[in-house]
DNA sequence: CCGAATTATACTCATTCGGAGCATATAAAT
DNA sequence: ATTTATATGCTCCGAATGAGTATAATTCGG
């Protein structure tokens, strides 16, 4: 239990599909960087740096993601320059903040568009990150923030009980009339076919790693809360899609961290990471589809996570409430080193 | 020719595979964002943040890259805050500098540890983009900085005539003393696990993507000249790895762009930005070979291709200097819409 | 105590996909 | 005419994948 602590994955540049943990720190990379040839201009000092997390568990077969604000915004602090890097900078900062400690951390992407301004209308860029840990029910008490399914902010990415009722009876016919709505006949041929290809419409195949662009058409369709805060009453449209909106664009950061967590259960084992000791693997399976949003096929699921070796058999079973009992299993950490490849794939 | 210019394809968030082009710019996520909660301190005003761009192209079969300073360092540049995000930032300062308009950009990794201070001590922030275009031959006179092989930086990633002798008679050889030299006999045991494992040694695979665990590596066994600098004299190791180094840690951001190129072609039609308007199919298989520095079977390759419907005919054939004359392709840009798929994929 | 319900687990079958090789076509060079 | 080099079409095989069938071990409701 602690020991899996100790065994903080991390990859910072963690979006090629091979990445190994990095155990020590890299010594010495700390020669003074040249000024940058050609940089005439003095470099923008006014510029609000911070991080954002998005913080992913999973219970009780949904998708958590650490909120404040009651679900209306990530957590997100000041980015400290006594922090040794980002990395550690962010976890330390969210450790503190929450009491969770964090497993695997990526970084997700820096925002940093001029309108992203602060308080005092000065421009603020985020370094979001991606971090995946276990939710620790015992310490919610102390812990600061709430958990969050975050079906609750993309209700339409839920597949697991087939297409959401969401999709087909507001969305779909939303982004007809939207792609209608464009000006040429090129332009509402293009909209139809991203609206299409993101949304699975008109057989079309769903896929679920396509959260960030889903997200962004429905903004661009203006169909988001987000994207009517400047827009006057009368010019809004008469259908806004459903979901929590977020502060700011927290959730399109939050879009960006489920995107690249659901495609990367796919070619790395980083599921485990949410996922306490021991399990069975129709816990293991459960998660997955949580995360990807869409059932997978029992047997196929098995096989793929047997013959990949990603576990190992304990000697005991689980108290299962009905029905025969199963095996409980062990992450293999073994793998992380073993191997580069393989994952936990749902259907896809 | 021009009409290429014009279909700027970009994706900023684009670690996921299925991002589709975002012809528009979002409209509207200009509400202020709220100060994040419980922010108790002020955020840190005096980071330096600059923008560094590894320009890639592909001329004569080789990978190019535009470095200044003779191949020392990558472009770079501070961000002005008046760009309207740094997509744009990075684009017009990129073609304002080198005359070389940018094709498919896409956010790489932030990087900001403690260690990277600039020359007033000064904490560097630096925003790294991955930028793909077309060697203009005919734009060199006017253009600033040279194209260089990205193999003259990663020698031992060049796998196209088999392993290269590096890898065998340098970086084998040093790495097995590197990890026999680890204290305990459980960090010997792992260090040569992720030498194998990122290497290709004792009969593991080599995959052409984990080009940054492979820098990384060779850095954290002080088998590169960065990890050096700050090494006396009489403490460095007997041999260093072949390859030239770079200023700052640019020669990891490079490591970092090879990298998610490399992974990227293999799910995305990426390569086609790195084209001429025409092109034969072995050009494009040249092209595919390359960026990823091996061999691909021809015929397969070929079917590939052509079952994906990446290509059209052209009516014109190559004119060819010698064997029987090539068809001429085009990209057919309908599958940036069509597909969020598909890609150009060498043996992996 | 028995059977229905429920879950676990083993095994089979068909299809697809990726790697590798063979065969033939069309050009230039000698 | 022969050689050489490239282009292009086709086949074969094995691994991976999707989907279904069969059997085992429990709980639960009578």
């Amino acid at each position: 239990m602690t020991n899996r602590k100790a065994h903080r994955t991390s990859a910072d540049h963690a979006s090629s599909p091979q990445d190994a943990p990095l155990p020590a720190p890299l010594p010495n990379a700390n020669a003074p960087l040249q000024p940058p040839s050609r940089s005439g201009e003095l470099a923008e000092r006014n510029v609000l740096v911070d991080l954002v997390a998005v913080v992913v568990a999973v219970s009780h077969d949904e998708p958590r993601v650490l909120t404040l604000d009651d679900g209306a915004s990530l957590p997100a602090g000041p980015f400290g320059s006594d922090a040794r890097s980002l990395q550690t900078g962010l976890r330390d900062w969210v450790e503190r903040q929450t009491h969770h400690p964090l497993g695997y951390v990526e970084q997700l992407y820096t925002f940093a568009d001029r309108d992203r301004t602060g308080a005092d209308g000065q421009r603020v860029m985020s370094i979001s990150y991606l971090a995946l840990t276990r939710e620790q029910v015992e310490r919610r008490a102390q812990a600061e923030g709430t958990w969050s399914s975050w079906y609750a902010c993309f209700p339409w990415e839920d597949w697991r009980d087939g297409q959401p009722a969401v999709v087909r009876e507001v969305l779909a016919p939303a982004l007809t009339q939207w792609a209608a709505a464009a000006p040429s006949a090129m332009a509402r041929e293009q909209r139809r076919r991203r609206a299409s290809a993101a949304f699975g419409l008109d057989g079309a195949p769903w896929h679920d790693e396509m959260v960030l662009q889903r997200y962004e058409l429905l903004h661009e369709a203006r169909l988001t809360p987000e994207s009517l805060r400047n827009v006057p009453e009368a010019e809004r449209p008469a259908v806004i899609a459903p979901g929590r909106a977020m502060t700011g664009d927290h959730r399109r950061i939050l879009a960006t961290g489920v995107a690249r967590l659901r495609g990367k259960i796919k070619y790395r084992p980083v599921v485990f990471e949410l996922m306490p000791e021991t399990f069975t693997l129709l816990d293991l399976q459960k998660a997955v589809e949580a995360l990807a949003g869409r059932r997978t096929h029992k047997q196929n699921f098995r096989r793929l996570v047997e013959q990949q070796e990603l576990v190992e058999e304990t000697s005991e079973m689980s108290t299962t409430r009905v029905g025969r009992p199963a095996r409980l299993f062990r992450f293999r950490e073994e793998v992380l080193l073993e191997r580069a490849i393989a994952g936990t794939k749902p259907a896809g």
